[in-house]
DNA sequence: TAAAACCGAGCGAGCGCTCGCTCCCGGAGC
DNA sequence: GCTCCGGGAGCGAGCGCTCGCTCGGTTTTA
């Protein structure tokens, strides 16, 4: 996955979009009593996105499953055949979402310095959570409500994703290019920075501010406290200081 | 209201919370059917503190007023005559949050340099929160669920605390102590560093990381982009080089 | 024409809220 | 000093309603 230009990633993540409802379909056909697969997609696409929807706005809890029918335009008793329970909807999209941030973070281990490794991470979070807006938006939002199994889940890869960032942070201060004093906090600093993208979009969207330019900004604003006096902060033109 | 140090800042805001509580009991009278003010403040409090623990950790509607009322210890008829609703409890909530912030966040005119009165801000900002964690906490999460009047409201406070930020680069820029391009996104940007103190508390109190460490580190990190480049990024040793 | 998919009235549980009642305490009457 | 009593505070079973979920019957599909 490159991270290059955000039409390219978008329609990437787009084409991969059905292969992944297949892949939660399988995984999750106990469950499910419907047999043929491309009804069951078809719908299940339909059921997520809308689910996402009213519970964004609302609620999880909030949301009743009557709501739901209503607004896929599904029955209850069809509606209880692609889901044997509100919890186990829950837990289809959040395999869902985990599906597609698995495929999508990947991150190529052709990318050299440190700096365009730090790039390449926050560019592709801010691309996806830009793509995936409601499931990010959800699972924050969420993860509160979850059961102890799912919390412990969504916990695991908040942190994860700060583990990589970190690693890249002691990376860059060995190799010369980043001067951070604490690369765990600093990293817990850069999440929320990531984050606000899909959780205050209203603020951004009124202000006329695009993904590429919200991303630009979020890496001048990191840099400059990372390279602040480091050996060298012109990483780019030297990208090995160390053997 | 000073923001020197953590616990003198602590100490000044608990002291103050007897008389916020019988604000909010004097401006909720008429829902409130108890009469003796010394009753209802004890009481109040005690309903306030359960509601945000219990809100908290299930959501507000989620929360039953059974929940409260066993919590609480408080029969649920006792209950009904200290708020007239679900709703309204909800209002009263909210209101005495606003009447403390909008207490402790007066900034006082006599902070010198913008350079000072950035870190007054955003100190009296993270102090405030540490010590209302679970009122911001709880506001944070439910503004999506309110009322539209009340989401009004919030969204409101949001971009105040925003706009003075903003207002204080700008004056930073003017000064020659700051260099930053766009000051609204920037203080947009700072905005999720001092919310995600209170969002992730269990991430930072996990890593042992206290207030002031926490305030200390932000500081820095706002500060190595806002003076980079700046005129005169040593603004401290001279703080007007403009007249 | 059998299998697959769909339908929606109906179930018990739990919701926000009410109301008829009891308990407790301070002061008036003797 | 004791009795009595009015009203503020507290109580919890029960109301009307909505919730998640089911099931027997109907329509669509291959």
């Amino acid at each position: 996955m490159s991270a290059a230009g955000f039409r390219q990633f978008s329609e990437e993540v787009n084409a991969w979009q059905p292969s992944l409802l297949r892949e939660v379909f399988q995984q999750h056909q106990h469950q499910i009593r419907v047999k043929k697969e491309a009804v069951a997609v078809e719908r299940l696409e339909l059921i997520f996105r809308t689910a996402l929807d009213i519970s964004n706005r609302q609620g999880f809890r909030a949301m009743s499953v009557r709501d739901l029918s209503e607004a896929t335009g599904i029955s209850m008793g069809a509606l209880y055949s692609y889901i044997d329970s509100k919890e186990s909807l829950l837990d289809m999209i959040l395999s869902y979402g985990a599906c597609a941030a698995g495929w999508a973070m990947r991150v190529p281990d052709s990318v050299g310095s440190a700096r365009e490794r730090l790039r390449w991470i926050l560019r592709a979070h801010l691309y996806l959570s830009e793509v995936m807006l409601p499931w990010f938006f959800f699972s924050y939002m969420e993860t509160r409500h979850f059961s102890r199994q799912f919390r412990r889940q969504a916990i695991g890869s908040e942190l994860w994703t700060e583990h990589l960032v970190a690693d890249c942070l002691r990376d860059g201060n060995e190799r010369g290019e980043f001067n951070v004093e604490d690369p765990e906090l600093t990293a817990a600093l850069i999440k929320p920075l990531l984050q606000d993208w899909y959780l205050k979009r209203w603020k951004y969207r009124q202000r006329d501010i695009d993904v590429e330019r919200y991303t630009s900004t979020v890496l001048d604003f990191v840099e400059a406290y990372v390279v602040r006096g480091a050996v060298s902060d012109a990483s780019q033109q030297h990208p090995k200081e160390k053997p």
